[in-house]
DNA sequence: ACCATATAGTCAAGCAGCTTGACTACGTTC
DNA sequence: GAACGTAGTCAAGCTGCTTGACTATATGGT
């Protein structure tokens, strides 16, 4: 239990295994809300549309707030913007409080989307429910809360 | 524990707190391996290389294996391969048995690189097995060998 | 009140990594 | 051995990102 421990509990090809194999749940997950979105109707949008609904979601974000939460440039959250005000998922109001800055916001088919992403995520997990069973998907999820970050989200490469 | 539920046992948000739980968690392990293999010397190289190492390690592989492991065309795998024969991580040798296809195994720099981003990995999950227990550890391994995939490894997004 | 500095956002140019299409060399099948 | 399939490369183009430069607004010290 003591910190630092020098000789390391566990072999390298362990620690691969596991990070493969989080690895591989990750990207098979974005693919499948990916694939089942799309099928939804939202099929012009990426994975990384997502990521940004997400975090437009509660309430709007600004430009600068997006681009932080993604881990890109502003330029390049500004573009994305670009893309998913033209094609009517969101739409820039002036912010308040703040004169420079503008509040993205999700329209009504920007909160369709994340609900049919929220459906597809649900169908992924009951999957993962009927191999692991309840307490085993509890399980799973706290240790995942344990070891998750907060901050950015980042490409799993 | 029957099959096809449909009054689906898991609450969309708790589904969407899990998935960004486990993409956060990947993110975070790609972002320090990659990090921590560049400390260690191979700062010419992104997570993309370390998937396709994964693939050449035990072996070798030919140029549209590899393809198939990342996801991308033959032509994308070529251009990567070229990257990593001209930094001196891999080579490409005549296929035994096939002389259209062309053997590409790691170099003694690419196998340097690649127990590297073991360490790397041993050193976070051991940070993850200081937070979970080695038995919390050992479940986590167990419910992500069950739900991840095999197949090609795609991207998180 | 004013000026210096910092921040929000955009415009523009360039680049890296991927795609599609076309092609050659070799293998496989009948 | 003729026809078709597969491995790999070359070439051109596109998309999403970067860096650099700029304007407009906010903030804080004097």
């Amino acid at each position: 239990m003591r910190q630092g421990c020098f000789n390391a509990p566990v072999q390298n090809s362990d620690a691969m295994a596991l990070s493969a194999a989080l690895l591989a749940a990750a990207g098979d997950l974005t693919q499948r809300i990916h694939e089942g979105v799309a099928a939804r109707g939202f099929a012009d949008l990426r994975p990384a549309h997502g990521f940004a609904f997400a975090r437009l979601a509660p309430g709007g974000a600004s430009v600068t707030e997006l681009a932080a939460h993604l881990g890109v440039t502003k330029q390049a959250a500004s573009q994305l913007v670009d893309e998913v005000v033209r094609k009517g998922y969101a739409e820039r109001r002036p912010h308040p409080g703040d004169a420079r800055a503008r509040l993205v916001v999700l329209t009504e088919r920007g909160r369709a989307c994340t609900r049919a992403a929220e459906e597809v995520a649900a169908e992924v997990v009951g999957e993962w429910a009927e191999l692991l069973g309840e307490q085993g998907l509890y399980v799973l999820r706290d240790a995942l809360a344990r070891i998750a970050p907060y901050g950015p989200v980042r490409p799993a490469w």
